[in-house]
DNA sequence: CGGCGTGTTCAGAA
DNA sequence: CTTCTGAACACGCC
């Protein structure tokens, strides 16, 4: 699940289900949490009220009057206001009117505790500007690094927020390959790339979440697929450590 | 049993 | 210092 869309969908649900709402307690799998006991996290929160969240990239940010919670959602964290319980549920925070659960099956990703800004800052101080909030100049820096195209808009240093999916839709979109140089793009060619990551993340998280519809390649994703645009069997290969796919004819 | 995966980190090499 | 590769983490589904 968690790329940007997908986290900001969590953060809607997180602000709509627990902000302004006094803590009652919080109980969960005590590995989940990754720098403090699971005591500590449920005495820092109770009797304290969540503001609205903040996403930076993939990491939810959820703030209590001083202290605050981090989490990252690994490959399949997710937020849900149900009353269902779950043996993936690491982490629930219990509130007067129900409960709130961060599930997260393989446990990759899990969550921090900060007791202060400072805090925060140290542990999201490495991740680089949201890929919502980079401007067109800013696109112009990311790129400048030498190394492959794929790898460096997945480097959270770089820009924070895209993923495997995002990367290969926005690609596809600009159709640049992901196996160029990315300090080798021409001027025309970054322009395309911006605007098709504007529009892949703009368009996504409208929705809360990765859509797979035909017509994207998200939708493709499955050895012998097809591109969506001119129907030529997609390439599957490995480039920068991960499964990606797409057109050699439309993508150069 | 083996392979695969929407993420990240770390060791080691070039 | 930069870049790249492979392994590791945890768990369910083919």
């Amino acid at each position: 699940m968690p790329e940007l869309p997908d986290v900001e969908g969590f953060r809607r649900t997180f602000e709509r289900h627990a902000s302004g709402k006094r803590v009652r307690s919080v109980r969960g799998d005590p590995t989940i949490v990754r720098n403090a006991s699971l005591n500590e996290v449920d005495r820092a929160l109770s009797g304290r009220s969540f503001a609205p969240p903040q996403r930076i990239g993939k990491w939810l940010i959820c703030r209590a009057e001083g202290p605050a919670v981090l989490l990252h959602f690994g490959m399949t964290g997710d937020i849900l206001w149900l009353t269902d319980e779950h043996p993936h549920d690491r982490l629930v925070f219990v509130f007067d009117d129900g409960e709130l659960r961060y599930r997260n099956m393989r446990k990759f990703g899990g969550a921090w505790l900060a007791a202060d800004e400072a805090e925060i800052e140290h542990l999201t101080g490495h991740l680089g500007p949201d890929a919502l909030d980079v401007a067109r100049r800013g696109m112009d820096e990311v790129l400048a690094h030498r190394a492959g195209l794929k790898a460096v808009l997945m480097e959270q240093r770089n820009i924070a927020g895209l993923g495997n999916l995002t990367v290969d839709e926005t690609l596809w979109r600009a159709r640049l390959s992901p196996t160029r140089t990315a300090s080798e793009l021409q001027k025309a060619e970054r322009d395309r790339l911006y605007r098709a990551m504007r529009h892949v993340l703009v368009a996504w998280c409208r929705e809360g979440f990765i859509p797979a519809s035909r017509s994207l390649l998200t939708g493709a994703r499955s050895r012998g697929a097809r591109c969506p645009r001119c129907g030529t069997t997609l390439k599957r290969a490995t480039v920068a450590g991960r499964t990606t796919y797409w057109c050699r004819r439309c993508q150069r």
